[in-house]
RNA sequence: CGCGGGGUGGAGCAGUUCGGUAGCUCGCCGGGCUCAUAACCCGGAGGUCGUAGGUUCAAAUCCUGCCCCCGCAA
């Protein structure tokens, strides 16, 4: 089938990967303009835009999908357009541009975790059953009938960026089936059931955690906002982030919890019900650091909130 | 010139305000104890205090330039 593509992070590139090597004639990426990175702000192809150019796949670079994305998209004829975590959205005349309209590749059970950050906020909330679901574009958000999806089990406490990771291989199965099924059945799909819900995007303060909640809790919450946008707790008032914590058995909190102390040669956090160990931390204006490290160096022992 | 923190043996820190012999918790090496150990005891190595210059009898500490790392913000 004739693909355009459209898709921005490391987590779109396998299925632009899996549909170029399934034998489908990809006749275009689209993904985000080039943007600044890192502290000295460079600016960098999108790792969709770098795949393209591997692939020899003519690509068009747009932060809108706008009336010059619409004729260059014309100019391709497209079959299917495929949209993985492209980070905008397609309207009309667009959507209907390609002959079986546009799928998109989503990274959760629909209609449950609806919008920008699902797996981020499934974690968050402490489910361990991570899906992907393969959907037909509409102009509603995240909400057009269903072609394919898939799940499985996550480990408690596996970050999102892991999680993430992982999903974008796990759908390009599901992904390639639905490109399958609408050659088969061009009408094929079957309507969202069950209640949506919406997953917003994350905000710094969304990393905070509350450290007086069961350690569970607390995990899911780590989990969810790891690696971006990054967990922390406060200490002295200024933020420590928490790069990698393990839950740790066996070791009642008879202290308060957000204590910080050195158990065998581990900074281990007390919470309501049992404890975390912090394995990476990194203290504001300071490098990311051994958790064991950062205790000592502030006498072994410390106080989070 | 957006705001701010920091660069001290291998790691993390203190010391800088009020210049005067390099300190702490670990790690490492050797020895001891032990059935054994990440535990304990004894001993030891390892640092041009980011860098260049200035002030001074004397600079990690005071002054100036530069380099690098990081937290925010964007």
């Amino acid at each position: 089938m004739r693909i355009v593509f459209a898709g921005t992070p490391e987590f779109a590139v396998p299925s632009l990967r899996a549909i170029a090597s399934a034998g489908h004639e990809l006749v275009g990426v689209i993904t985000r303009e080039d943007a600044p990175l890192g502290r000295k702000r460079v600016l960098t192809p999108s790792p969709v835009a770098d795949a393209a150019e591997e692939l020899g796949v003519p690509a068009l670079k747009a932060n809108r999908l706008n009336d010059a994305a619409t004729e260059w998209v014309r100019g391709l004829d497209a079959e299917l357009g495929v949209i993985v975590a492209y980070g905008g959205l397609v309207r009309e005349p667009l959507l209907s541009l390609p002959e079986h309209g546009w799928i998109n590749l989503h990274f959760s059970e629909l209609p449950r975790w609806r919008g920008a950050a699902p797996v981020q906020r499934a974690l968050q909330s402490g489910e361990q059953r991570l899906g992907v679901t393969v959907f037909r574009l509409v102009a509603a958000l995240d909400a057009g009938d269903v072609l394919s999806r898939d799940s499985r089990e996550f480990a408690a406490g596996t970050p999102a960026g892991d999680a993430l990771t992982e999903l974008a291989d796990f759908g390009t199965g599901a992904l390639l089936d639905a490109v399958a099924i609408l050659g088969n059945d061009p009408s094929a799909g079957e309507p969202q059931e069950g209640e949506a819900s919406y997953a917003h995007k994350l905000s710094r303060d969304d990393g905070r955690l509350d450290l007086s909640a069961p350690t569970a809790r607390v995990l899911a919450h780590w989990a969810g906002v790891t690696p971006e946008p990054g967990a922390f707790a406060l200490h002295e008032n200024q933020p420590l982030k928490l790069h990698a914590v393990q839950r740790v058995e066996g070791l009642a909190a008879p202290g308060a919890a957000g204590g910080v102390e050195l158990v065998d040669g581990r900074a281990i956090l007390r919470l309501a019900d049992g404890a975390l160990a912090l394995d990476r931390v990194q203290p504001a204006g300071k490098p990311a650091m051994d958790g064991a490290a950062w205790l000592r160096g502030r006498g072994g022992k410390a106080e989070l909130a």
